[in-house]
DNA sequence: CAAGTGACTTGCCCTGACCTGG
DNA sequence: CCAGGTCAGGGCAAGTCACTTG
């Protein structure tokens, strides 16, 4: 019944002036509990006597005492900010005494925490039960709103608590002081017709505004980056998934005039003019190599990354010749989040003599594409194809991989098999797109935990065999119905064991080629989850074993509409 | 245009709840 | 029942991109 289904309702609740919602009702956010005091058998000792500390300084001291095991305490960026800000908290006096942190000692207070996270784990089930309960209540309370004609679920609907900042990389401003948030500090948008959050008692918000241009229900600017943080709605919710739902149709709209678009940059290549081959060329790496646009960025405010347009010389190198190769471009850098990206491949002749020539006269920091940024690659691409942006191409190649891979790969096998291969191409995937992960802690553990029960299973599997072989010749030997029926009951077993060794090895596989690669986030941000879907069909898959509840959940639209036979 | 601002998406990591096998 | 391992979900940093301002 297409009556009923979810785009449809969408069409018609869309709203054609820009406006987002019509009607907003919320609680407003929970904010972090309060500083709560050390007991005085915890000390702080200053030059290897104890100090008591002031409230607010002690406060701060307590995120550095927590975080003594972490690498970052360590580093001498993270621990300069901290002293800086630490002090600005300290009273005159303190600030006077406490003049360098290697004569501070947070052990104790360390200790302190790590024995009361321990008390945690060791809670009694009835007092876990009690906390469950309480976040549930919180949840209920604070974590839904009225958007239009629907309850909604909140996405994030805490405040940050105060802490010491952590960047990821080499980030300047590491150990900074995030400050606590106060109601003083919010914004809150609803409209003006619904029963407006209250501030806690004696407090006030900063504002209370009624914009439906936009999705935010609160808002306030952190004082690291002087940015502004949001609390929004969750995935499932009705307008993260419409946006969602048009920016993979906006990536099959690319998918109808790619071609064309793929010979225009070709043709750019051969330009009289450099700014156009500088964007021809940083837009061929972008489709080719799923680059990110790549952002200028602001100096020493944040850890030195980069994308295709920002690009510097030291970060390609060029081989005319490599093995068998010709024309080899190779790429080395930091990329989002400081993942490095490196790669090496063969590129066509044109592209290489163009990239000779971007370096010509040029040291190691300079830019790539001096004539090139992302303002100046939108703008061109807005005049190719309606909505087309640097991200669509990854957006758009991402999902044609998966599609591409899911019909090479899916095997006439088995449903783990069959899951395999979806692991795959989703694999394929995150490769492209340089989706990287830690490897896990306990991995070389679990793996060969893993190999400890095929060994087992192997084992078994030859007993079984024995059984099978043994009772068949008892078989022959008598020709009567019981022992018939044995060779039977023998050859089932057999049959099971093979089963769960296969399901085993399928497994072992999957988590080595995998450790080093998340797929979570291509699954989440890249791939038109209706070739998923469809693909479940197909195949006669649950759905359950591609997608986990909040997945199914933010995906509930796509998994409403698509059929076995979508195309993306 | 350059620089700044705002809104929204994308990204990796950590924690703690849950599950499983001994 | 407990210890150990796994994985979902939360947390929040770091991108993209449109728009405004000088």
């Amino acid at each position: 019944l297409k009556y009923n289904s979810i785009h449809v309702l969408w069409e018609e609740e869309r709203y054609t002036d820009g406006s987002k919602w019509r009607f907003l009702e919320h609680k407003g956010p929970v904010f972090a509990p309060p500083y709560e005091p050390l007991p005085g058998n915890v000390k702080f000792y200053y030059d290897g006597k104890p100090m008591k500390l002031s409230a607010l300084a002690e406060e701060v001291a307590t995120f550095f005492a927590k975080m003594l095991d972490h690498e970052y305490t360590t580093k001498d960026i993270f621990r300069k900010n901290f002293f800086k800000d630490w002090r600005k908290e300290m009273t005159s006096e303190e600030k006077s005494k406490i003049t360098d942190l290697n004569k501070c000692n947070f052990s104790e207070m360390n200790e302190y925490f790590k024995a009361q996270s321990e008390a945690r784990k060791q809670m009694s089930k009835e007092e876990k039960q009690k906390i469950k309960e309480e976040n549930e209540r919180l949840l209920q309370e604070y974590g839904f709103c009225i958007m239009d004609n629907h309850k909604e679920r909140i996405g994030n609907f805490r405040i940050e608590p105060p802490g010491l900042f952590r960047g990821r990389g080499d980030h300047p401003k590491m150990g900074m002081l995030k400050r606590r948030i106060r109601p003083e500090d919010i914004i809150i948008n609803c409209s003006k017709d619904s029963k407006h959050p209250k501030p806690p008692p004696g407090t006030k918000w900063k504002e209370v505004r009624h914009d439906n241009k936009v999705t935010w229900l609160a808002s306030w600017t952190e004082n690291i980056q002087g940015s502004i943080k949001y609390i929004m709605l969750n995935p499932s919710s009705r307008i993260k998934g419409e946006k969602d739902w048009q920016k993979y149709e906006t990536a099959r709209r690319l998918k109808k005039c790619v071609d064309r678009i793929r010979n225009q940059y070709r043709d750019d290549w051969k330009s009289k003019e450099m700014r156009i081959r500088q964007r021809a060329v940083a837009l061929y790496f972008i489709d080719k190599l799923a680059l990110r646009a790549g952002n200028e960025k602001e100096e020493g405010e944040t850890a030195d990354t980069v994308g295709c347009c920002s690009l510097r010389v030291e970060h390609i190198k060029l081989y005319p010749k490599m093995d068998d190769q010709e024309y080899v471009v190779e790429f080395d850098f930091l990329g989002k989040d400081s993942i490095r990206y490196y790669n090496k491949i063969p590129v066509e002749k044109r592209v290489f003599k163009n990239l000779q020539l971007f370096l010509e006269n040029k040291q190691p920091e300079d830019d790539l594409f001096d004539r090139l940024n992302t303002s100046i690659l939108n703008k061109h691409l807005q005049e190719l194809m309606d909505g087309l942006t640097a991200k669509v191409f990854r957006t758009y190649n991402a999902s044609i991989t998966l599609q591409q891979q899911l019909k090479e790969l899916t095997s006439d096998d088995s449903i783990p098999a069959k899951i395999l291969s979806y692991n795959r191409a989703n694999r394929a995937v995150a490769i492209l797109c340089n989706h990287q992960r830690a490897p896990p802690k306990t991995f070389e553990k679990s793996m060969q935990n893993l190999q400890t029960k095929i060994d087992e299973k192997q084992n078994q599997l030859s007993a079984a065999r024995k059984q099978l072989k043994a009772a068949k010749a008892d078989h022959k030997a008598s020709h009567d119905e019981k022992s018939k029926k044995a060779v039977e009951v023998k050859r089932k077993a057999v049959q099971r064991i093979e089963e769960q060794l296969m399901k085993l090895q399928v497994q072992a596989t999957d988590r080595e080629e995998n450790k080093q690669i998340a797929l979570g986030t291509s699954k989440l941000n890249y791939l038109d989850p209706r070739i998923s879907v469809a693909w479940c069909k197909k195949y006669g898959i649950p759905i359950e074993k591609i997608y986990n509840k909040t997945q199914r959940e933010k995906f509930a639209w796509a998994i409403d509409m698509a059929e076995k036979d979508y195309e993306f």
